[in-house]
DNA sequence: GACAAGAATTTCGATATCGAAACATCTAGA
DNA sequence: TCTAGATGTTTCGATATCGAAATTCTTGTC
């Protein structure tokens, strides 16, 4: 059964034949079913006053373990986001009381950020739909699908090419 | 090897054993392959003057075949996008010369779009680094684990489950 | 054929992100 | 010690996106 993805090859196909557009049928649908994911993820984090990226941040800090307190440079390696764009959320974060910005003993130009009991309540009360959003995507493939798409993605993750970063 | 994701798992599995975190194993993977994707892809596109956005919309345009036209509202279903942002877009791309707004004959409230040859000559330009930078993140794949891939996300993206939407 | 409901596009106001530059502090080497 | 360059954070200006409302036109129904 041919999705929208086959339906784009198939233009292509016909308009360009002389250029290999093969891998977009794996990227294609990789964006696409990312894009998806996180419009639904943002319609469901709306009802909880809490967005995607705001959860992201507050769960990073949270499954760091005790005393969930990382550097703003930290947040900027685990999540991928400006050093500028990390400044504003962690300003939208602290004036909403889920964490607060404390001296870094180790280090007077940084900043240590910490969870505020508030953040991990408002963390904890959105990880049920976050997870449960995920699922109803993942819920046409069985355990070994699962299994066998992770380790795809996992090798490429793994691959220093692409952008030579280590994000 | 483990990967960023897998120490995520490792840490979830620390912070919060209780809770089930392993649909994070596909869904955390995917999302940051395609935000890598995307970040590779923006810098090549800067180069050439063009944005990711702008070259998608080019290129729905011109897969569509002759003449390469399309309604706003086709295009928005075409690329995940509100109809606030198409037309943003469509000003940036005809104020660059790239596409046309037309009247529309079938429908008065509606309007073609429709690509210039200056626009196609854009596109064509940023087709070779576009796939180039997807063929870089799939080089550590071979033909069969691509089929793969594709095959398990093309799976997800037509069941109808998750925003039940047909995007 | 008039009118209500729906659809296509645009406008509006708000905001999250970005790259570049500014600023403060740290570190390594002479 | 002093200095030059690197690093962590914030500020700045620009801009792409969003949801909601406004506008214009179409369609179906009585």
């Amino acid at each position: 059964m041919p999705d929208q993805v086959d339906k784009v090859l198939a233009q292509w196909a016909a308009a360009a034949p002389a250029v290999d557009v093969s891998p977009m049928a794996v990227m294609s649908r990789l964006f696409r079913l990312g894009k998806r994911v996180e419009k639904e993820m943002a319609r469901r984090f709306r009802d909880h006053g809490l967005q995607e990226g705001e959860f992201d941040l507050l769960a990073t800090l949270y499954r760091a373990g005790p005393p969930c307190a990382l550097t703003p440079q930290q947040l900027v390696q685990a999540i991928l986001l400006s050093s500028a764009a990390m400044t504003h959320r962690l300003d939208r974060l602290e004036a909403a009381g889920f964490v607060r910005r404390e001296a870094n003993p180790d280090d007077r130009r940084s900043v240590v950020v910490v969870l505020t009991a508030a953040g991990q309540a408002a963390l904890l009360g959105a990880l049920g739909d976050y997870l449960d959003v995920m699922e109803s995507f993942l819920a046409p493939l069985d355990t070994a699908g699962r299994a066998q798409l992770a380790g795809l993605l996992k090798t490429m993750l793994l691959h220093p090419d692409g952008d030579g970063g280590v994000l």
